[in-house]
DNA sequence: GCGGATCAC
DNA sequence: GATGGTGATCCGC
């Protein structure tokens, strides 16, 4: 085999490209890329090199483009005896089907608080105001504030990085007790407009206003409005929406009209990374067989394809999205719906069995602790350790009693096969999901 | 049921 | 010098 064909080099030009942008972390293509993202991802790349992170990250995308090249020959192998006119007459039949259950009776809206950790700093340290500031825990950013992130600055990013691209950044340490403090206000205040509203982490949540807005004689707009401004009184802090006739996340503060058309028209030109469920493995893969652009106008002219592949993709779940059709029922998740409980602990690498073992006795009596505050008992224990060299390990067992003791938590000590550990994570399942 | 991977926040 | 914690889901054994 030739090494220099056009090809290969496309291909490892390709990889290049794909692990600098990896190495800029999952939340860097999701709020659209800067002007100057090249150079950005460059520099990142560059305080990135040589390290085992860097390693660690080098091999997962090797991995991704292996699977990638798989699912190529698969593509060409399923493509040579397609008809692609009769499975895209098909595919519009499927389409057809799927627009009939749109619904647009419903009014959901999606709401989420601006820069929540930042701004929460923001207002008990006003003198941050103006400042290229983040906020961080344990070496990592959770959110950064806009003036930072105009230097591509981004939550998830290391802060030594961080400091690279906004040598100016100010750290601003974690209070998470702040934080669920003011969490609680807000939410409280989501749940005066939708008692079923489903919180999506402690920022974001999803209320459906339909009820309310009949109730009060309102439009929606009015109605969110309110919302928002109820907010900015009772917290100072500011949050966006979007209203829409289900769940798509709109863009900021957006109201999508009730209409199929122009449904269509906003999915038409969103990049696909923006869609929930889409990260960054999955939009190359779905690059690499011809969502080029990498909207979800391609889903519809790309449909002979994904309808070979609905396997690796769902096919279903990507014409919905190409349509802008998806759930529109809001619920509360209830306690009883919880799947797992979990502790996790990074700490610099330990060597001696002693030691690690030490460690997971921690880990025990943390999510014992919390295993306790719910009453929560589980039947399948979970083990994940972490190498040095970023590699995971998983081991499970599942037994047939109810565990809720820190004594059977540590018994996963006997999982660890390894040392040079700086990770330790228990996790019980309340129930492991039946095979089909 | 288990282990690896992906994803969201 | 250095890259988090919690929970969910899907796929291929």
């Amino acid at each position: 085999m030739e090494s220099n064909s056009p090809k290969d080099t496309l291909v490892r030009s390709q990889e290049t490209e794909s692990l600098v942008k990896r190495l800029a972390g999952p939340s860097s293509g999701k709020a659209g890329l800067a002007k100057d993202q090249t150079e950005i991802n460059r520099i990142i790349s560059d305080a990135s090199k040589g390290s085992k992170f860097y390693e660690n990250e080098k091999k997962k995308d090797k991995e991704v483009t292996v699977r990638i090249e798989k699912i190529l020959k698969y593509k060409e192998e399923a493509f040579k005896n397609l008809d692609v006119a009769k499975v895209e007459a098909s595919m519009d039949h499927l389409i057809e089907q799927l627009e009939e259950q749109r619904d647009l009776t419903q009014l959901i809206v999606h709401v989420d608080m601006d820069a929540f950790f930042a701004n929460v700093e923001l207002l008990d340290n006003p003198s941050l105001a103006g400042k290229t500031f983040a906020v961080v825990g344990k070496g990592v950013l959770t959110t950064a504030s806009y003036e930072a992130r105009k230097f591509g600055v981004r939550s998830g990013m290391a802060a030594f990085i961080a400091k690279k691209l906004c040598p100016h950044l100010i750290l601003v340490e974690n209070r998470h007790w702040r934080y669920s403090e003011i969490s609680d206000q807000i939410m409280g205040i989501f749940h005066r407009y939708d008692p079923d509203m489903c919180p999506a982490g402690c920022d974001e949540g999803y209320l459906n206003i339909t009820a309310y807005c009949e109730e009060h004689a309102m439009t929606a707009e009015e109605c969110v409005r309110e919302i928002r401004e109820t907010v900015f009184r009772e917290t100072k802090l500011t949050v966006s929406a979007g209203i829409a006739p289900n769940k798509n996340k709109p863009n900021g503060q957006y109201q999508l009209d009730f209409d199929a058309k122009a449904i269509k028209a906003f999915t038409h030109d969103l990049p696909i990374r923006k869609v929930p469920g889409i990260g960054r493995v999955s939009e190359r893969l779905l690059e690499a067989i011809g969502i080029k652009a990498s909207t979800c106008g391609d889903i519809y002219t790309q449909r002979a394809v994904i309808s070979i592949m609905d396997k690796q993709f769902g096919l279903v779940y990507l014409l919905r999205t190409y349509l802008g059709i998806s759930s529109n029922t809001v619920q509360a998740h209830t306690r009883e719906e919880r799947k797992s409980i979990g502790a996790e602990r990074t700490f610099s690498t330990l060597h001696k069995l002693d030691d690690i073992l030490a460690k997971l006795d921690e880990v025990a009596a943390e999510l014992e602790k919390d295993m306790q505050e719910d009453g929560w008992v589980g039947r399948t224990i979970t083990l994940k350790y972490k190498l040095d060299t970023y590699r995971v390990f998983t081991r499970a067992k599942s037994v047939d009693h109810w565990v809720s003791k820190k004594e059977e938590l540590y018994a996963v000590r006997q999982m660890i096969h390894s040392s040079h550990l700086t990770n330790i994570n228990i996790l019980l399942d309340w129930q492991r999901p039946a095979p089909p």
